[in-house]
DNA sequence: AAGTGGTCTAGACCACCCC
DNA sequence: GGGTGGTCTAGACCACTTA
């Protein structure tokens, strides 16, 4: 009985980070490293607030944040499942590139364009809350699927240290994958999206005419305090992307 | 002292409704009527909860759903806040064309070019999941800000007996509503977003060039079992339109 | 120091599922 | 009936803000 087959408890109660993120950590990594595989089903509640150490309320809470980042589900009367890949909703989450490559079963890559630090001007500055003239690391890149140029993205963000920029290779590299090693949460993203006719510049880099229709998505990339922390343009060739996702409506009060 | 100036509790506890809902609805019911205006401070959790007969627990559990409806903001130390225009956080679903012409201070209308039932084809029947040739009723529209026509939506959905489409003028109504007070729930929407030329028909009803960049959204309206009620396509002139909404990123294991 | 939101607990009762 | 998730409570302690 003192074999502890699954989830196990290392939370520390003095942590910064509150009790419920440790333990939706503790269960996610459960389901990564394979010890909770796809539509398997969790240790009952009961359980799981033992051996974790935490009260069901915070487990739940626990729970709640991986419902509605679409890694569990729940069942009245049966109990907590590991999402199924179809059953899978993404609330609010769009496709990414490499998900979208994915499903085509296409090849992604990137030629880099630019990747080096500059000072901020006014507006880059204001827009991520720095001081004007601070360090921004620019990046951009073409996108290709199988070799053809798809989109060209464009982002900047301040040049922090712990980001190791000077020993990446910006042709493979995730943006979304360095800052998470870094240890940097990117969990919101405010986002604009709207057509326009290509310019001279874009038309060069995707191989298409001047004034063809390009979609263009803008976001500002926030963590959970709210930051801003990067800013990004990605703009696909209209005739070769499409953005993909699901959205969900509130329920607005019962007028 | 026996003055309950503000915020009053009706909550009955054997409803089927959750406490906590009907909690976030009488909030909410405050601001509408004006009560609590934007920007002004709530009383303090601790009243809230004696005026609501409801725990603090429950209390914060309405209090964070108005946070993710973009109505609330918290303070730490300071107080619970009614969401002002400017600190406004993108909507967590995709702001609709009526909330869009709110947030800019215009007057939306409508021009409406086909409202008629017609049997399904093939192509139509096999998206909503339906029989080829029942009937379904299509609507067609212009959609105009101050008068400047901004979009062409074309949608079909099956033609409902329950709707009373023949009594209902559609350059006013919106279709989100018709099927609201019908006792149908739309609850998500898959949705994919491109950029194209313009053709002659749009170009027409828009009062643009042929070829100009159009923002093209397709949305596929389910109900919350899964079922598709509404085909929907909405094309916006790329120069007078932009599509915005919040992405939030599922919060991955730690590794 | 007082007031306020943020986190957490232990325990209760209910509704649903399956045997 | 026994197991499971869903809701709710009363009370505690902590962290931040304001004075």
């Amino acid at each position: 009985m003192a074999k502890t087959d699954g989830i196990v408890a290392p939370l520390q109660a003095d942590s910064p980070e509150p009790l419920w993120q440790q333990a939706a950590k503790a269960i996610t990594r459960e389901i990564t490293t394979g010890k909770l595989t796809s539509g398997s089903r969790l240790p009952p509640e009961r359980d799981l607030i033992d051996r974790l150490s935490i009260s069901r309320v915070t487990l739940r809470r626990a729970l709640q944040s991986l419902v509605s980042s679409g890694v569990l589900v729940s069942s009245h009367g049966r109990g907590w499942y590991v999402a199924t890949e179809g059953h899978q909703e993404f609330p609010q989450t769009l496709e990414s590139f490499s998900e979208t490559a994915a499903r085509l079963g296409l090849t992604p890559s990137s030629e880099v364009l630019r990747a080096q630090e500059a000072p901020a001007t006014l507006d880059e500055a204001e827009e991520l809350s720095v001081a004007p003239g601070s360090k921004l690391f620019h990046l951009e890149r073409i996108r290709k699927l199988d070799g053809v140029p798809v989109a060209v993205d464009t982002s900047y963000f301040p040049a922090m240290r712990e980001l190791n920029l000077s020993a990446i290779d910006f042709s493979a590299a995730s943006l979304f994958r360095i800052m998470s090693d870094a240890g940097i949460e990117l969990v919101r993203a405010d986002s604009t999206i709207e057509a326009r006719g290509a310019d001279w510049t874009l038309a060069k880099h995707l191989g298409i005419d001047v004034g063809m229709p390009i979609l263009a998505m803008h976001q500002l990339i926030e963590d959970s305090a709210g930051r801003p922390l990067i800013s990004s343009i990605i703009r696909y060739a209209g005739d070769r992307y499409r953005l993909r996702t699901s959205f969900s409506r509130t329920v607005k009060s019962g007028g």
